[in-house]
Formats: C-alpha cells, structure tokens, sequence
DNA sequence: TATGTCACTTTAAAAATGCAAGCGTCTATA
DNA sequence: TATAGACGCTTGCATTTTTAAAGTGACATA
C-alpha cells in the first residue's frame, strides 16, 4: 500500500464531476439506451431495432455495466424463458437534463437533426 | 449514385438530436477538452497537463476534429515557431448547459465528484 | 555548442468495437 | 410430431480506436 489516508476515493481518472460522468456514460451507445428508456422503450428487442443499430453484444455489455452502476434495473417480465424488462432508476431518470441540453445543441448546431420525441 | 432526391442529409447513424451530439461528441475526452476551454485554458499544453491525462496523440486529434466540426477555432500566438492557441466558438460556448447538466448529474450520483470552477 | 520548451507525430501493443453467426428456451403452425 | 419462428442474448474474429512511450523540429536560453 502507498497512500497515507483511507479517505481516499477512488476516480477513473480524477474527482471532476464531467469526467466521472463520461467514465460511465462517455461512448456513443450508453446514453441512446437510456433516451430510449425515457421514450418509454424497455426490453432488448425494442433496443436493438433503434435507428442506430447498436451491435447485440455492445447492447448486453451497456445494459450490464448500466445496471451494475445503478442507472437502470431489470425485472422479468416472463418466466417460463426467463426474460427481462428494464427500466430506469431515479439516478437514470436524473440523465433526463443532459439528454435535453444534448438535443437542445444539436437542434441549433447539427442541421436537420430533430428530437425523437415520447410517442412514435 | 441511388438516391432518389438530393435533399438527404448526411447523418453517421440517424437524425436523431443526441445521437448527432454523440457522433462527434460522444467520447471520453472531447468534452473534457470543452470543458477545459471554459475554464479559461487557450493552450496544448494546459490541456496536455490536466488531471486526467490525455495522451498526447488523441489531443491532437480531438483538437483537429473539434476545429473541423467549428466547436473551437485556433489562431497563432507565436510566428517564430508557429505555435496555435484555441478558443470555443459559439458552438463550443453553447455546450456549457451540457456540460452543467453532467456535472449536476455527477454532484449528485457520484460520491466525492467536484466540480471544477473557472478559478484554480 | 548544449540544454530545454513547446507542440505535436510516430510506432507498436492493448483494448474496444462491429459484424455475423450461433445458441437455448419457448410458442405457434403444419 | 416435426418445423419454423421469436426472443434475448453469447461467441468468434476482423477491424478500428485508444494507449503509452519515444521521437521530431523549430526556436529560446545559457
């Protein structure tokens, strides 16, 4: 051992609350799960048909590292094949604010991007 | 060519606002970058020397593909030897709500996170 | 002439990503 | 009963990206 304290909190890379937040969510997938969660979208199936076509494998590894840091959790919705659904925790729910201020930017910046909005 | 109308916008994956956000912004170290030119750092080597220790080849290119998608811009500071400074342009100035948005996000779900203010 | 600074570039290895196919459980159809 | 399909993944492998480390070129300073 050589630090001097056992205070210590251990960051990927340091204490900056930006940085933790991309440690986590900072690749091009992980928040287009969770857009699609606020959408209303919830199982695997729904996930993967998305527009952007996420590889299978990177969605099961997104939605295992999602679940580990407590962003969303499962629940099966069928017993007989075990299956789950997913859903969003309040700390997932609490993304909600920079998936706006993300699409806010884009609408100005990107042109003809548009929000996909709750019901379509 | 097999399109049928010229009017087709070029997207990486869809139209999509935040999907659009994250194909050029969807990394570990391009915001940080952002975030680093809001907190009033204008050169490669400040930005080099941050905690969280981007390597020197992946700064160059963030650097590069910021300039080309107009989020920074760099103009010289020395002619001898040609060194660029660089500065956000209002597509770069407009990230901030994301980047508070993050950070509000991290203050409350990551333990110890801090936010790091334009002065230190 | 020698050393150092700054802003990169290069190289090679490691890790992440992407594509396609496969798998196991079950339901529905012929 | 055999066949096919839906669903939610997992696996294998090629490609791309990231990484650490070292190197480069222009110049300032001693």
């Amino acid at each position: 051992m050589n630090h001097t304290h056992t205070s210590d909190i251990d960051f990927e890379r340091s204490p900056c609350a930006v940085a933790n937040m991309l440690d986590l969510l900072g690749d091009k997938w992980s928040l287009l799960i969770v857009r699609d969660l606020i959408l209303g979208k919830s199982r695997y199936g729904e996930f993967a048909d998305s527009r952007e076509g996420i590889p299978t494998n990177i969605l099961a590894n997104r939605l295992k590292r999602l679940e580990m840091a407590g962003v969303i959790k499962k629940s099966a919705y069928s017993a007989k094949p075990v299956r789950y659904q997913y859903e969003l925790t309040e700390k997932g729910r609490d993304l909600q604010p920079v998936l706006e201020a993300m699409a806010d930017w884009a609408l100005k910046h990107v042109p003809g991007a548009e929000v996909f909005s709750r019901y379509r």
